[in-house]
DNA sequence: GTCTATAGTTCGATAGAC
DNA sequence: GTCTATCGAACTATAGAC
């Protein structure tokens, strides 16, 4: 009975160590990348023995999966109840239902009293990452909601045929992971006119860019060539 | 003598050998991520010794930047010389001058008759990464061509101001690196009708989109919050 | 659940012959 | 410039005592 692939042990004693794990395994995959981590480093981080990683999450793999679907679950359970309540009354505009999809996975990147940069690093960094692992992790976690999120683009704008719509919100979900991972460039290349750390106008720029280009989208050809 | 920090050697003849490093190294780091990919491995790939990768690159953090070098010197001579013809003639419109940015970073991305594939997915990935290394390769390669696109862009809208200019810049080139590394995801998501090889497709949607979200910044605050 | 110990690999880098 | 040989360190994963 292995406990990573059981639900909780019932009495949560250890809750605590197989949080710190992943914290620490968040933290260490997202600065050094998959291969650059290491289960001691994490296991030292954690403050437990190196044992336990293997007792908990099996192996590195598995440990990764983890990390990236505890908060993905997170970030699509508010994106999922932001587009429920959005189509209760009526129609949103795009404006509306753009920030709704942008803002949870912004934010969570932007709170860092919840470790959430690390997260922020990470997921921006494999999201455009063509390795098998992170291809699998993307379309594990994060297909469902994408293909909700797209029926709901076109709920809203019937003029984008289905083709558009998808290369709108992949580019629009690209324009959030840019600001999400803060690198310090936009301040660097501004001068200091731009804030990493702003997330109210980060989200507004990002909102108010993503939802013009989704709009041009719709005089575009956007399919396959012949 | 060290003949990594030299010119090339006189009569070019190890030539191969270098450039086949350099190709398998760009491979390996595009599939496994810098700590994942080995020096042994390469060396292996490229058909050379293992001792000839340090002869050549000294380690592996300076292959890493000799890898990126190579490309990013090709990707910023393209741009510079399509940004010095663009402004001869008067000054051009700003999808013009979008699309002589973006196309030869997609276009390398798509020609894999050169390898470009493998470097296509090394910067669409390490282009938000927040790691001491991916911040240093991309400030010294790519921070000078950026300034320039800048300015550039600042020149054909000049409603805009500076810091929504930076915005919609690197905007517009998270939207392009979104393309170049081909992860399925487009195709996957619409069933079909997206190709992710489609050079042309991508290239006018994604100029599309960008101008569009780079127009709409001029009526968006993109400043710090005071 | 927690720990020690270790098997079995693989790694980056260098020394030194040719 | 090219190669062999190797050092020293780090790694994942497991076995087994408590």
């Amino acid at each position: 009975m292995l406990p990573g692939t059981q639900e909780q042990e019932a009495a949560g004693r250890n809750k605590g160590s197989r949080a710190a794990i992943l914290d620490a395994a968040e933290r260490a995959f997202a600065e050094l990348g998959y291969g650059g981590a290491s289960i001691r480093a994490i296991a030292r981080d954690a403050k437990v023995n190196q044992a336990m990683v293997h007792y908990y999450y099996q192996n590195k793999d598995q440990l990764f999966s983890a990390v990236i679907e505890r908060r993905a679950g997170e970030i699509n359970a508010r994106r999922d109840a932001a587009l429920d309540q959005l189509f209760q009354n009526g129609t949103p505009t795009l404006e509306t239902l753009v920030e709704a999809l942008l803002r949870p996975t912004i934010e969570i990147g932007h709170d860092d009293t919840r470790g959430g940069a690390a997260y922020a690093r990470l997921i921006a960094s494999f999201n455009n990452a063509a390795d098998e692992r992170s291809c699998r992790v993307t379309a594990e976690n994060y297909d469902p909601i994408a293909l909700r999120s797209i029926d709901a683009i076109r709920r809203v704008l019937p003029d984008l045929d289905r083709a558009a719509t998808v290369r709108g919100y992949l580019f629009a979900i690209s324009v959030a992971l840019s600001v999400m991972a803060k690198t310090g460039r936009a301040t660097r290349l501004s001068d200091g006119l731009l804030d990493d750390f702003d997330t109210e106008e980060t989200v507004a720029s990002a909102v108010a860019f993503a939802c013009a280009g989704i709009r041009a989208l719709a005089k575009t050809k956007v399919n396959k060539s012949p």
